[in-house]
DNA sequence: TGACGATGTTACCGATCGGTACGTATGATC
DNA sequence: GATCATACGTACCGATCGGTAACATCGTCA
């Protein structure tokens, strides 16, 4: 940067032109896919056209990495969990229900690896990784956020309700991978509509 | 076996006088509490007082370790599981929600590292792991067991109820290890209650 | 006693792991 | 056109991975 001319550079003001964000898309799909213990850096690069010091001059190393997917991956997970808020404004359970519905279709798609965050946690039990913290301070937010929702729609035990239905959103993060077509994320929104009206009636 | 007398051997009739199963006992803590890619044979042969010859002498790879390890977890899982059948016989409700209350307490305990069965399926997403084919096996049985008790109990729609009560069940699993003491797990037992009400009513 | 099966000891294999030292191409600036 | 920072590639590091060869030792039972 020198001196003058600092609109030079275009949207992304730290040093990120190509390779970066090449290895991070690589490094999603594939820590993904097959999880974070059983990616090699070495296949990262690979499968991002470039070699191994360009990855370890982005990221400090291979856990900030896998934590920097995790960032990602929630920025991602967020985009879908609130879809809901633009086709149904001032309705918080059809905004949750939305995405359930979703969620039990992709649930039920053959390969269907679950969630990376949830994943991570179950990869790296040592509460000092970083991948494992960003996994779980996403989780309190969500379970934060359940229960805002549930209060929004007149839930009698808001917090009761949002601990069921995270139990259900995980377990069908977790079943999704175990059965294939005919799991039992098939019946995730009758499941979640009994919850809901018991709990509002 | 140089032939006669066959009831020389006591109880185990296959070969596995000491070594072996001091193995299995090390692979089987360690496994589960560190995960199974997390864990390499040299440390579970030293938690074992073996040395790592022993270890290939009686299994033949630490897959196929790994893969008896889960047969041992899971026969342990159904012994818990099945334990209600004693102390509440004739009544399917009770002996699940006998398992379902200590499942939330033990999920609620810091620590808690969830079902080794989900665990290694989220460690080994290719089907062709032996540990896998163990883990889906043993899921089924389980969604099967489920569904006869939802039917024993008088359930409306014995396999949507069944579908439900996995998604809590697997769901306990996952967030026991993501969130502490106070996690969703403890309000398992509450929502089971009402999805079985509402499937029965 | 002698033979055998199971275990321990030591040393090693090739492969892969995460990570790095160091030289080279590139592209804008003066 | 010389300069200089940036970005990239070649080649390599030590450590660890799962797994094995060869041999010594021990206890058991005939």
């Amino acid at each position: 940067m020198p001196a003058s001319n600092p609109e030079s550079m275009s949207v992304q003001t730290e040093a990120k032109p190509k390779a970066a964000e090449r290895i991070r898309r690589a490094a999603r799909e594939l820590f993904y896919r097959q999880g974070i213990r059983a990616i090699g850096v070495e296949e990262i690069v690979t499968q991002a056209g470039v070699t191994k010091p360009s990855l370890y001059r982005s990221y400090a190393s291979k856990d900030e990495l896998a934590a920097e997917y995790l960032r990602d991956y929630e920025q991602a997970f967020w985009k879908v969990f609130e879809a809901g808020k633009e086709t149904h404004p001032h309705d918080a359970r059809a905004q949750l229900m939305a995405y359930f519905e979703g969620l039990a279709q992709r649930a039920t798609q053959p390969g269907y690896r679950g969630c990376g965050l949830t994943n991570a946690v179950v990869e790296y039990p040592g509460d000092d990784h970083p991948a494992r913290k960003v996994a779980q301070a996403h989780k309190r937010k969500l379970r934060a956020r359940l229960v805002a929702l549930c209060e929004a729609m007149g839930s009698k035990a808001p917090e009761v309700l949002a601990d069921g239905l995270l139990l259900l959103l995980e377990g069908t993060y977790a079943s999704g991978q175990l059965f294939g077509r005919q799991g039992p994320a098939r019946s995730l929104v009758a499941v979640a509509e009994q919850l809901i009206e018991a709990s509002i009636a």
